[in-house]
DNA sequence: ACCTGAACACCGTTCAAGT
DNA sequence: ACCTGAACACCGTTCAAGT
């Protein structure tokens, strides 16, 4: 909520109002009218300030990216360097499940990736990796992880008996990844 | 659209025009009174053949998902025959792009892979894969197929020059899945 | 430049009433 | 058993009008 003084509303104002309630209920729970009577104002006096609805939803996913906080890459190995990457850029995003569920529904999930992309192609750099292939590999670390992420928020409980677990499997299939990369000259293998 | 006949509404009649309108529309384009409209019919009489919206678009999913052709295994290896099934789920996925977003939106993913999961189960015990082992592959498979479909349908246009190929990207870690594997005694390879 | 109320064209759902 | 119209409580958006 912005501070009650006089000063006129801006459209800074609406977006954090906006992550505000996307972030407690929900997107389906920004509505046009809810977000106006939250910051005390007019429906109407909302579309002067952000366009329409679409395009506060795109403003709000920015906010949001924003707000992550760097993922940083731990261990001396570049094959340890990646694992710990993805899995704290999957560990971020699932901190943020509206995020995820905005992205994916406005069709901006690459954009999640972006907060780790260029950490990784720096390492891909370090095994020696560039070009086509440096790309690929990349583009299906960012799949991994991105889709993940996506799937792993809408799971239906399946009906097996034995579930396996998501961080488990998604250590499986990254392992599997990486598997293909080259081993780092100086890596303690 | 239904027969013009005296023949009373049914609920299969409103699932099916459900279906036209979600496959030729999208999800949004169905509404209760656009179906109505499109049976010639009140409103409210859908409401008391399929309850509500959302379990109007739970049958939606069954019904896409029970006209989908089964997807068959080929070639002799299993490895070979797992790589088919996988892309031919994934095929037969992505020419269902609003089953996609309405099993994702709906929390029903999983239900997508079941029409090969019984398949690729059986290569897997084919290569001597049981238990929690054949579970996880399993799994790791599933989580990759719908995953990979499931961002498909909504890729927003990276901004590189040299864009990776989807089935390309797809192949790329289903091999890499596929190494972890044991090979096939009577495998020719 | 910023904000308002009225109005338009929609939604899903309920409910009492008809046959 | 099946279908109806009226009504309720919502939506996003536009627009002319105010200061």
């Amino acid at each position: 909520m912005r501070t009650t003084g006089t000063r006129p509303l801006t459209a800074d104002d609406v977006v954090e109002e906006a992550v505000r309630i996307v972030d407690a209920h929900g997107a389906d729970a920004l509505t046009m009218r809810r977000l106006a009577d939250e910051l005390g104002v007019a429906v109407t006096s909302i579309y002067w300030h952000v366009g329409n609805r679409e395009e506060l939803l795109d403003a709000v996913i920015d906010h949001l990216i924003e707000e992550m906080g760097t993922v940083r890459a731990r261990g001396r190995g570049s094959h340890e360097r990646i694992v710990t990457l993805a899995h704290g850029l999957r560990r971020t995003l699932l901190a943020r499940p509206q995020l995820i569920a905005l992205a994916h529904e406005r069709a901006q999930t690459t954009r999640m990736f972006q907060p780790v992309q260029a950490a990784i192609a720096r390492e891909l750099e370090v095994l020696g990796l560039t070009g086509a292939d440096a790309e690929r590999t990349l583009r299906a670390l960012q799949v991994h992880v991105v889709s993940s992420v996506l799937l792993e928020r809408t799971v239906d409980r399946l009906g097996t008996e034995d579930p396996v677990d998501a961080l488990d499997l998604f250590g499986f299939t990254l392992d599997a990844i990486l598997a293909t990369l080259p081993p780092h000259a100086t890596d303690p293998s």
